[in-house]
DNA sequence: TGTATCAATTTGTATAGACAAAAGCGGGTC
DNA sequence: GACCCGCTTTTGTCTATACAAATTGATACA
């Protein structure tokens, strides 16, 4: 059983899926719905309401509903803790602390972290190994100031990222993804060749402006990818599956 | 001037972003809101459904609203036509056709791509130049099943990925990024070194379940990342800015 | 010609009321 | 105990109505 609401929606977002709707074209008024899906306005409204704010369709008053201009090319992934997101997929997952050492912020780094020299940080270098084969290798750098509570765990038994998804709430995160060499050090600990192409996520997460935590994931190029799936036509960003995998 | 709705939006929101109120936590009933707010249960449950549905809290008859269990980790990447990118970010872009050719799909690409063998696909070859240097390789299959008009599509003046996202609407779109050491063919046309890492993209779309494309982008390392921000604060996926940037 | 004003249209937001659907709870029966 | 039934609570959906805000188009006027 299908609501009159989820009917409107997915009839239009059909329309403007399969094209006979072009960009540009106007969708019919409120008041036309009304009389085709034999509803109340507010029905119509809300279908309507939904369609806009997933971007499908811009309104404006007086004038009308228009199917959105252009179709983005857009992909959402989640981009998870490398346990949780191993123990997902089925693998075992383990990992070694490198280095865990409590330091002030230089000027080179505050900088690229945006934030003031001379701060409190505590620095983790954390190797991770996922079915007995080194997988990533993180560098990271927490705000002691905004997690207090980091300079007494020791991480021994949850990994940081793990630890700081489940203490620290964030408001804003920034993600970058690049491709590198490895250089002599990072191969020797990830055992792969010098020189080979490594997949690196940067992650920086903030709570209301100041930085919780900026972390380097250097993963084995061989062994890792990301993938994302995007439907335009999906209810909610929520409905998506673990999109990180092992190759 | 804000809205109720909204007010009671931000203000739930605002609580659960700050840690205020934990994952499990549960928030008021309706009722209760709507005497705190002194409106009607409609607008409480409009608010209610709206952050339902951003997946911040999960509802159920009888029992009421909780906040969301875990935040995940999530990131919303705009990844673009190359060309409109560029032009986006004040980047001169050129491109040229190196290979053009319609073939029959063999056994092999066509499981990978999960298509039957024997269809008829267009094949191209392209390079991609931004400010002068090289910076893209894109391999690319269309299926002219599905996208008859490319048979007589010269793609001399509007490259294949842009002319594609206006000519033809999809449902689904498929994103890998990988990294990958630049073999010798590709890394002469790109003008780097051999072995060099280099972040690939692949993108396949479809619509109603029928591939209509299939793409693989690649960049050198030293010249691209991919970059992407989360607010699990914002209204919709759709204001979000352009994503990839050239480094 | 240009400009201020007004009316009409369309979307945006809110209300109060109604009933349906899901799920927990308690009571009775076997 | 297990099972069934009905009561209650909470969310889900819908209606009819109302007024506000934005914008267009027409009209009046300098």
């Amino acid at each position: 059983m299908v609501s009159i609401h989820q009917r409107i929606f997915e009839d239009i977002e059909a329309r403007i899926i399969g094209g006979i709707w072009q960009p540009g074209h106007r969708i019919p008024f409120e008041h036309e719905l009304v009389q085709e899906y034999q509803c109340s306005r507010m029905t119509v409204n809300k279908a309507l309401s939904a369609l806009a704010e997933r971007g499908m369709i811009t309104r404006r008053r007086k004038v009308g509903s228009f199917v959105a201009s252009r179709q983005i090319d857009r992909t959402v992934m989640d981009i998870q803790d490398i346990s949780t997101e191993a123990e997902l997929a089925g693998h075992d997952h383990s990992y070694r602390i490198l280095l865990r050492k409590i330091e002030t912020l230089d000027a080179a780094t505050a900088a690229h972290l945006g934030e003031e020299k001379g701060a409190e940080i505590l620095r983790l270098h954390c190797l991770h190994t996922v079915d007995g084969k080194p997988n990533a290798l993180e560098r990271r750098i927490i705000m002691l100031a905004m997690v207090p509570s980091a300079r007494t765990e020791s991480f021994a038994s949850v990994p940081p990222g793990k630890w700081l998804l489940d203490m620290v709430p964030w408001s804003k995160a920034r993600h970058v993804i690049r491709a590198v060499s490895a250089d002599a050090a990072t191969a020797r600990l990830l055992e792969t060749a010098r020189g080979e192409a490594c997949l690196t996520l940067i992650r920086q997460t903030w709570q209301m402006s100041h930085t919780v935590t900026h972390v380097e994931i250097i993963h084995p190029g061989d062994r890792f990818q990301f993938a994302g799936d995007f439907h335009p036509t999906e209810r909610g960003i929520t409905d998506q599956l673990p999109r990180r995998s092992l190759s």
